[in-house]
DNA sequence: TGGATGACCTTAA
DNA sequence: ATTAAGGCCATCC
């Protein structure tokens, strides 16, 4: 387990019900901005064994990337939180996340 | 047009 | 056979 894959995990961790965040912004903020893809890759393979709130994480488009079922799970679930799922549509605007970035940095420690 | 983004795909242990 | 890490490029603003 790396460093980043570590952050990663935290910060999916971190983000709090009725709220988002992307996969480009975790990747930033684990000090890796080209990993956009680990983090989905983190979420797909992870997400049981240490049950991440894999249904808060959505691109940076404001929707969800998952196609089928799994997509309309993740809306109904976001939905049961209190976030309004347009057509796989999420305003960004009223539910992204943003977080005090230095509050992340003191908690990973860098 | 160009820059950002990505529930992947391949390689390594 | 399983599980983890990382990257480059087609796609979408």
């Amino acid at each position: 387990m790396t460093k980043f894959t570590e952050d990663v995990l935290e910060i999916i961790l971190m983000i709090p019900r009725g709220k988002v965040m992307t996969y480009g912004q975790i990747a930033a903020l684990a000090n890796n901005p080209r990993a956009a893809r680990q983090v989905s890759r983190i979420l797909h393979s992870l997400s049981k064994k240490y049950k991440l709130p894999w249904h808060r994480v959505i691109n940076s488009k404001g929707s969800i990337s998952l196609t089928g079922e799994l997509g309309f799970i993740q809306s109904g679930m976001l939905e049961s939180e209190g976030i309004e799922v347009i057509n796989k549509k999420i305003d960004l605007k009223k539910h992204l996340f943003k977080l005090l970035w230095k509050m992340i940095r003191k908690a990973l420690s860098f």
